[in-house]
This record gives structure tokens, C-alpha cells and sequence, in this order.
DNA sequence: CGGTCTGATGTCAGTTACTGCCATCAACAT
DNA sequence: ATGTTGATGGCAGTAACTGACATCAGACCG
């Protein structure tokens, strides 16, 4: 047996989660989350860069995920098409994710200070995809804006798709917001 | 002569501008804000929310005339054509700022924790142009779509004004944008 | 003219997020 | 055995905020 309980950093996310959905995140101190963990504060610290981005660690991964998706992509798709195939391969990992999504958009959805962060790591996501429909030969500034309009397709299916009772079909109600959008888009 | 020199929240605001341009945003603290004001830290807070709150004191007043300008645009307008009107107003009124909107965007570019209030506040802007268009009578999900969409465009028009060697016509770089975004959308 | 009230500010103590620095000590390599 | 390493603890310090109370010029009132 090691000198340290294993997992610290697992343990760390876990009592977090459950305070931040217990109290909410800014009645939940740090210091309180370290002792859930059987941890001390600092520690906490060097497993994440602040209080927020303990709910934000799985972000780079998702961001791979969609950015390896956009690449693979047909070269035939337009740039819109491929950027929104990132974002359905997005969605069924999330959908996945057995009601986590769910717990967590609760979580961030009382709280102003987990939307701002929110919102920067959908900002990066833009910027990701954007650059890997430049990777596909797509000249700016239509990878900027394909990747923007994708981003904004994926929030409002994502939020259609997690106020379900029962959400089930994430890439499917991606599709229909890509349909909504072109549909709005085409407007005057 | 009043007891205290007056425009306690004008002079405040100048002295974070002055001293955030200076030295950056985190290496700037309160306490220098209040000094350079000759004022006190505590009375800062009366002023604003929070450090960062300083540089975005006019957004409600945008938003406003955004909104106002939405309600107002012709009838006959498609969603995102109404949505854009109401970007070009914005657009010009920022563009009248004297260089202000330019020194505020090497600011915002220089701190993450900077450019996290500017996204939660286009996201508020978002919500408050679906809530525009929904007044119009525009139905879910494309009253939101457009605005996250019209959104977008405001982003990319306003980087590519913003960066140019001497910025000229805002409103024409949205109504570009927002072609660009058409042609975008239609895709595949 | 004198009293009272108000609103903007000052003062101060307290909480909490976060950081830097050094100590500890099991596990591992040599 | 001995040295090194890596994850953790402990502790002091900074700075963003917050709440409670004091102050006092000017307005208002009689």
C-alpha cells in the first residue's frame, strides 16, 4: 500500500461535484472539499488550477475528440457539415456519459461565475474548430464563422436536448438545430 | 464646493483604464485604482461589482440600443436581417467612441479573466436579441438561433475592424460578416 | 436660525481564493 | 545502504471582496 490513499485527484473531483450539488458552488469552500477528499486545501490546488476547473477537466479531451472528428471528416462536406460531424461525435460521447451532463449543467446553470468559464471553453472550442477547418483548405473567414455558427448550433441543441425529461438523442437534435440554423440563415 | 470632488465613479473608472493599459489586468490591484481616484477600495466597490465589472460599465446601455433597434426595424425584415440592424446600430455607436472601443480591446486581449466577462456579456447580449425576436413573433428555436448566429457575426466583424491599421466602417464589416455567414450556412 | 436626516464616503475586521516556500517521507533506483 | 524523486502537508502572505459601523457636508424642515 502506498503512503497516500490512491486517486487523489479523482477523489478531489468527486467531493467537489457533490458539494457544488449539495450547496451550490459558492457556498462550497475549497478547504471543505479537501476534507471530504481526506485531502488538504493546497493540495487541491495542485491537482487544478482553481475552483472552477475542476468541473471543466474533461474539456480538452472533448475538444481532441471533435477536433480529430473535423479532420477525418470527407473532404466533400462543407465546412459547416464537417465542423457540425465534430460536434454530433461530441454529443454521443456526452450522451454517454450516464447523466453526468445532466448533474453537471445543473450545477453550472446556478451559477454565474461556472458560466463565464463555460462560455471561455466553448470560446476555445470555436477556435479549435476553427482551425481545423483551416486545416481542410478553408480560407478565413468562412472557418471562423463555420466554427462559431457550429458552436452556437451545438448550445442550443444541447440545451433543447438536456431540459428533456428524458434526453436521449443528442446528435439527432445537433442535426436539426444545423437545419434550424441554415433555415434562419438563408432569412432575407 | 462639495465635500468630496465629484464624479467619484467617473475618475474611478479612468484610473483602472489608465492603470490596466499600463501595467495589465492582474498586476493591477484595488487599492492603486482608489489611490490614483483619491478615493478608498471600499468605495470602489460601491461603484462596481468587481475588478473587472470597471470595463463593462456601457454594455447595458448597448444592449438597450440593440434591442430598441430590433423592435423598431421593419416588419418585413427575416430574423437575422432584423438581428443584424440591430448589430450595425451598436456598431456605429462604437465605432463614434473615439479609439475608446480599440484601447478596451487590447485590455480585454491581454487577461482571460477579461475576456470571460466580455463572452457572459455577448451571451446575455444573445439572450436579449432572441427575447427581441421573439417579440417580432419569431417562434423558438430560430428566434434563438439568429441571435446566436447574428452574434457570431458581431465577433468576427468587430476582430476584423478592430485589427485593421486604422478602422473604419463597422457596419459594413457586419453586413460582410453576415454575407459571409449566409454563404456559410447554405453549405451543403 | 437650529435641528434632523440623508447619502456618499471612510475605517476596520473578517472570509476566502490562490501562491510560494520549505519540510516530510515512502518508493524507487543505484 | 544511500541518494533521489514525487506527492503531499504546513504555513505565511497577498488580494478580492463583504458586512458593520462611524463621519460629516448639504438638504430639508420647522
Amino acid at each position: 500500500m502506498g503512503r497516500w490513499e490512491p486517486n487523489a485527484r479523482g477523489r478531489l473531483a468527486e467531493a467537489a461535484f457533490a458539494l457544488y450539488a449539495e450547496r451550490g458552488f459558492e457556498q462550497t469552500t475549497v478547504a471543505e472539499i479537501a476534507k471530504r477528499a481526506g485531502l488538504t486545501e493546497r493540495t487541491f490546488f495542485r491537482h487544478f488550477a482553481d475552483k472552477r476547473e475542476v468541473l471543466f477537466a474533461g474539456a480538452d479531451a472533448l475538444r481532441e475528440l471533435m477536433v480529430s472528428t473535423v479532420a477525418d471528416a470527407p473532404a466533400s462536406l462543407a465546412p459547416i457539415d464537417a465542423a457540425t460531424r465534430g460536434l454530433e461525435a461530441a454529443g454521443a460521447f456526452i450522451q454517454d456519459g450516464g447523466g453526468l451532463a445532466q448533474q453537471r449543467q445543473a450545477i453550472i446553470a446556478a451559477s454565474a461565475e461556472l458560466q463565464e468559464r463555460e462560455l471561455i471553453k466553448l470560446a476555445a472550442l470555436a477556435a479549435a474548430l476553427a482551425d481545423a477547418l483551416r486545416g481542410r483548405g478553408v480560407e478565413d473567414p468562412a472557418a471562423s464563422l463555420a466554427a462559431e455558427a457550429a458552436v452556437a448550433v451545438f448550445k442550443i441543441a444541447f440545451d433543447k436536448w438536456v431540459n428533456e425529461s428524458d434526453p436521449q438523442d443528442l446528435p439527432l437534435r445537433i442535426r436539426e438545430s444545423l437545419e434550424d440554423l441554415k433555415a434562419v440563415a438563408v432569412g432575407g
